[in-house]
RNA sequence: CGCGGAGUGGAGCAGUCCGGUAGCUCGUCGGGCUCAUAACCCGAAGGUCGUAGGUUCAAAUCCUGCCUCCGCAACCA
């Protein structure tokens, strides 16, 4: 028996709204390989949590007119809820507003400041204002903002930095001698060619203009931005000690066996937090996933688009285990999935209701016909011979188990839950070869039928038992059908590779569907009616958009050093290199000049030829994508995300100022 | 030439590393069965394996070019 401690953990779910069905695969996903190991008599420790700080949190608080903290006990109330909802058997739900998880963060920045891993820099250096990030030079994108791509002015901040470069050489080696850290492994290659081998920038990790967050306890005007708050919750968690006195649980449980983690966050698992881990000192996970991500029919799932599918709705709908094993099932294992009402309807007929639980309802049925409602017994179903269709199921059933847990080493999930699908299927196939209802009519059958509903009954306890990781309640429904006898195995995983330990002479319980068909039809009318119904509160919402707050406020002078002007389009062209970049030709009344505009995916260039513009015209020239910029050109953004050009009265002429 | 992934019957995927009869689930059609939830089992139709070349006795698989889609990066002054 293996009572080898086993660490996974999911990455902690952001706090700013309600999480939707594709948020949720990851926890359901990890939930399933938790149960797989203690199955498997591995120690688990299953973590998750709520990452809660931070500035969009600040806003959105505000916003609602309450503190940031009622705002994330809210949300991550909901969070739990949905966890619980789901049934996944975390054994630890993180907050970082928990005051240990504060505490020990402090501990690790004043830590790592002390050893020189963490330097306080200063720069005449450039703010983003809409981001409330500011960044070094070198972290500049041709003078933007590297996150939003905006513009950043000058500001005299100081902040802390983390020494990431001194690590670089270290962390590219460690990857490439550690083929499974990353994985899968396109994630590893991107991580290394895009981000690692190009050079690694030392990391700005503290704000002054955020005040939602962890104070740096030595320079409490700063908080601690996101970076070592949100990824140290895997060792804080586990009373992870930075003078040494660790709690029991990281001593025991860390290194993670497992990080399970969006494909978006690789980059930060598999980089900042790794070296951090060797700034303390502290061995490393032993791997990393990067999983895809569940869409919605092509398009990623989002509020606007009034698209957004909640786990509590299709539970209320399907039932927790139909949702867990549409999630579980449907998702591949490297690219994206899509959900879709239609193919969840599917899925819940073909493999739940007509392949499992008919395999199971029709075979409880029999066995209460033929046998009173009890497992036949050991004497009789001995006295039949065994027949090839009974090893070729035997065969079948003992190979399952193994399959599963290989399939479940390499992540393989829905590979996993379909190897017993299969099972199932073979068990309907056993059914018609050996005709039951056939043997039922002739007495002197009787040890075959015996024989016969005994082979079910194993098949189904297999069934049942390795369903477990994936749908908890209806693999107990279904193993009820089974009275356990008790089979000789290494683990209790290992047990439903066992073909037998039913219970001869107990009774199997009684016959009822364990899913209840879905009339397809009538169930997409309904999802479409409730579709139709939230894409129009979408755009009901969209009436009274939320507005970005007002900026600071500023005297005329400031306002005079812009130098706004009427310019007019001589001609304009896509830039080649970007899909988003026009270059246009203005007039701006006293001679040419050239503007980039990030206009291309609203704009044809011949759109605009010939128009009007709003120009700044006293920008400082930047280069884009290698073009020249001189100035910008005025746009009004719009809430769902794209834009509209301020296009001017034809009577005005070109160089105009506006005041 | 920024990095990486993918193109296989109507749909979704496996097979490609290591060349040798193209496989699975769903759907369609036909048949069987009647224990069971209009369920279950069998069979059939349907694929120039993105495209053009090359290597080979033999290519979905190896090599080269090209096309298309996607992710990451870059990119909205």
């Amino acid at each position: 028996m293996n009572h080898q401690p086993y660490y996974l953990t999911t990455a902690i779910a952001y706090t700013s709204r309600k999480p939707h069905i594709g948020n949720t695969y990851e926890i359901v996903m990890t939930d399933a390989l938790a149960r797989f190991r203690r199955m498997q008599g591995y120690d688990v420790f299953f973590l998750t949590g709520t990452d809660e700080h931070g500035q969009k949190i600040e806003e959105i608080a505000n916003a609602a007119g309450i503190t940031p903290q009622a705002h994330v006990d809210k949300i991550a109330g909901e969070i739990r809820d949905i966890c619980d909802l789901l049934q996944t058997s975390y054994n630890k739900f993180i907050r970082t507003t928990d005051a240990e998880h504060t505490k020990t963060v402090q501990d690790i920045f004043q830590r790592l400041y002390e050893q020189g891993d963490i330097y306080k820099g200063e720069y005449v250096g450039k703010y983003c204002t809409p981001c409330e990030s500011f960044w070094t030079d070198s972290q500049l994108a041709d003078g933007k903002c590297p996150d939003c791509g905006r513009e950043v002015r000058d500001a005299k901040e100081e902040a802390y930095f983390l020494r990431l470069s001194k690590y670089q050489d270290w962390l590219e080696e460690y990857i490439e001698t550690h083929p499974d850290f990353i994985y899968p492994d396109s994630r590893k290659k991107e991580m290394l060619n895009n981000f690692i081998k190009p050079g690694l920038q030392d990391l700005c990790v503290s704000r002054t203009t955020v005040k939602w967050g962890i104070p740096v306890p030595f320079d409490p005007k700063h908080v601690i931005y996101i970076w070592i708050d949100a990824l140290s919750n895997y060792i804080t968690a586990l009373g992870y000690d930075v003078a040494g006195n660790h709690g029991e649980l990281y001593r025991k449980y860390w290194p993670a066996d497992v990080h399970i983690i969006g494909k978006d966050i690789v980059r930060f698992h598999s980089i900042y937090w790794i070296i951090m881990l060797k700034m303390l000192g502290q061995p490393l996970p032993k791997r990393i996933f990067g999983h895809p991500w569940m869409l919605f029919g092509e398009d990623k799932m989002s509020k606007s688009r009034g698209n957004v599918i909640y786990a509590d709705e299709l539970v209320a709908r399907f039932g927790v285990d139909a949702v867990r094993y549409y999630l579980l099932s449907e998702m591949p294992f490297a690219s994206d999935g899509s959900i879709t009402y239609e193919t969840m309807i599917e899925r819940f007929n073909s493999d739940l209701a007509n392949t499992l639980g008919n395999l199971v309802n029709r075979t409880v049925a029999m066995i209460n016909q033929n046998f009173e409602g009890k497992v036949p017994a050991a004497d009789l179903i001995a006295a039949a011979p065994a027949e090839d269709c009974d090893t070729d199921l035997q065969a079948v059933a003992e190979a399952t188990a193994p399959k599963v847990a290989e399939l479940l080493d390499a992540f393989h999930v829905s590979d996993a839950v379909n190897a017993v699908m299969d099972l199932a299927r073979r068990c309907n196939k056993y059914i018609d070869e050996t005709t039951p209802w056939t043997l039922a009519k002739k007495p002197e059958s009787k040890p075959r039928l015996a024989k016969v509903l005994y082979s079910l009954l194993c098949g189904i306890r297999c069934i049942g038992g390795l369903l477990k990781p994936f749908m908890p309640t209806a693999a107990v429904e279904i193993l009820k059908h089974v009275p356990e006898q008790g089979v000789d195995a290494e683990s209790e995983f290992a047990g439903y590779g066992v073909f037998g330990g039913v219970a001869y002479g107990e009774p199997v319980g009684e016959a009822k569907p364990l899913f209840v068909r879905i009339n397809a039809q009538q169930m997409i009318a309904e999802l479409q009616a409730m579709q139709e119904a939230a894409a129009q509160a979408a755009a009901v919402a969209e009436q009274t958009p939320e507005l970005e707050p007002f900026a600071e406020e500023i005297t005329i002078d400031t306002f005079a050093q812009s130098d706004l002007r009427v310019a007019e389009v001589l001609s304009c062209e896509k830039v080649k290199k970007s899909s988003k970049l026009l270059c246009l030709q203005l007039f701006d009344g006293v001679a040419r000049r050239q503007v980039v505009s990030g206009i291309a995916k609203w704009y044809a260039p011949e759109d605009l030829v010939g128009k009007k513009v709003l120009l700044v015209a006293n920008l400082k020239p930047v280069k884009l994508c290698g073009v020249e910029s001189c100035g910008m050109i005025c746009a009004a953004d719009l809430s769902d995300g794209s834009c509209k050009v301020l296009f001017m009265d034809d009577a005005i002429p070109a160089g105009s100022r506006i005041h």
